[in-house]
DNA sequence: TATGAATGAGCGTTCATTCAT
DNA sequence: AATGAATGAACGCTCATTCAT
């Protein structure tokens, strides 16, 4: 007699965002239309409306759920990488990379459709960016400070290497010529050398 | 009554590929419409179709000028370069990094309106953006080949560095804390560092 | 565990008909909408369909329940007010506008939504408004017989009377300037003094 | 080679004006859609907002235009009526009842419609109809000074007046039984004789 | 009796585009 | 070269209603 309350409901609720995501990789949020991905889910357009409120409040709600994820993930990464701020630098990078290529179309999202938010959703999505940047600014400070890097600004180079390590999503296939593991380290390497300090000269 | 036909004609159609590129800048070609762009440039909807045969038309005139006015820069940068490896890299870094700085609303959306191209198009603007990508590469190998860079892969590096200095578009502003000189040379250091071939051990 | 059956359903079904009452008065049968309802009722929109036949129904049960009652109400009212037909006209004029203060919700959709009754409905309940106004008429012959009143066209007055007597159920206000015994006196004097028979001449 | 500027757009923006008059009283204005008005006029439903700015705006702007003629051609026959009060009385009703059966669509639009304004068209048009109900107010007073009216209370005699008047638009068809002239006398005594000082007592 | 989820029809409105003038 | 009016397709969304639980 007792109904799986909600099971159904909860199952499209996940294939609608499972799709959303899909389809705004794909197309970008403004191109993506909902009787698409009624379509894909296998609901009618109108059924949507029970799982969300509206098109800005889904991906609003995708992209909170992205970043909040991405933070608490770092955070794990973060703890779990020991004291020392090199290895946690390169546990942020490396995590960094890996996160970024197994939930690309997420992080792709995340970062390519900011402008397509209302006001209100601008500012709570941007805060949690903000403070994922904040983390990685944290790091190259730590490690100035432990004498292990060589940082000339600390803001344009996170932003820097947070470019460099993000590009990644916008190209990488799972079955491409390179494995994660190895495009991890590449990356890893390819961020850190530029800015360890070295016993020898940096002379031109 | 004779008009100097064309001159104000072609004083329209620039201000339409101006106010066009700011918009799709803005909002995303996908999101941008022909209403307000007619409205921004002072005339009818329906007289943009004295100055373009579409929607898709002028995006993909914009993009293919950006190509061919970024080859054709670069081309002259590298020219003005002279001969060494490490000079030319320098050369081509500098000027990625000033060029989007400058013509950031181009180059975004030549980075990123790619998939609002339809097929034709899309080969014709991606055969010029490989162009580009393989200019880099091919200074890249020029580096190894003269024992001046240590480069692990030559394709993944490229990517990578081109998301590095490509992404200050994203958050360049012209009255911002620093200079485009001081940026350019920030972002030079940060991604030359990493692969310069040195006479000391690299394991920390 | 047993609840008394029918109580709580019978409260909901008056608190459906109440807040349908007022939603309905206030803003139109087309634009009132079943989810709002559901909402003042505390319960969900399919949790309507336990006590309504369709939004079509509750309308015309809502008009014909008026209009029995108003028809009833009526009646009593004469068969208070004695054999003489100039009291009996003031009966009737007295019940309808204190009625009308009383009631003016249900008034005002019996008299502004019959056209938003199906054939059916609307066939049933003209039927009991068009009793209603033969209880005038019948009043304004009698009284013409008995020589008291002076009416030209027994259709068009009666129309006219009732067109002025119900027009206060569109801005009367329980706490307004006048109580509703002054505005019934009021209101029965401008309706039967135009009509009196006088022993003076009419003409100017 | 000069063209009818504007001619067919007029003729258009018309054929919307009227059709739109008709559907509104008709089924009212939540009940009527902008799909069956622009098949009535012969032209595609987004052809409409060539020349309406919203279906609100449509009905705003028609009650505006209602309003406005309607004041402009009661000051005309008050003009017209001479200086003695019961003779403008006489003129106001005499008109009022006539426009009432000639453009009784726009009257009931006007009348029963202001609900589906939004809040500043509300304002706007409510405006307009208090300063209608001013000229009639005006008048009692008028006629009272003047020693020929005997009026208890001008604001409630006012109200009711109107609403005698106004039902009229409700239930007129052009071939009925009686026509407008003498409808519209029937009227005029019925609402004059109410309020007429005489010479003989008003006894009982 | 109440509910969450689904439905199909339809809503007001916007869109890029066309075309006679 | 520019316009006003028109178009057909599509959009996000709301509606009354159904139904298994």
């Amino acid at each position: 007699m007792a109904r799986i309350t909600g099971s159904n409901g909860a199952r499209t609720a996940a294939a609608i965002r499972h799709a959303a995501t899909r389809q705004i990789y794909r197309h970008g949020f403004a191109a993506m239309n909902l009787r698409t991905l009624a379509a894909e889910v296998g609901i009618q357009p109108s059924s949507l409306y029970n799982h969300i409120r509206s098109k800005q409040a889904l991906l609003a709600d995708l992209m909170q759920a992205h970043m909040e994820a991405l933070l608490a993930a770092t955070d794990a990464a973060l703890a779990a990488a020991g004291p020392m701020p090199l290895d946690r630098l390169r546990a942020f990078i490396g995590h960094h990379v890996l996160y970024h290529m197994e939930r690309r179309e997420e992080v792709y999202i995340a970062n390519f459709e900011l402008r397509a938010l209302d006001a209100a959703n601008y500012g709570r999505i941007v805060a949690l960016r903000s403070a994922y940047e904040r983390r990685l600014m944290a790091l190259l400070e730590e490690g100035v400070a432990a004498g292990e890097l060589v940082v000339d600004d600390i803001t344009v180079t996170a932003f820097a290497l947070l470019a460099m390590l993000t590009g990644i999503c916008t190209w990488y296939r799972p079955n491409g010529r390179l494995d994660k593991a190895r495009l991890s380290a590449l990356h890893t390497d390819l961020a850190i050398e530029g800015l360890r300090r070295r016993p020898c000269p940096r002379s031109a």
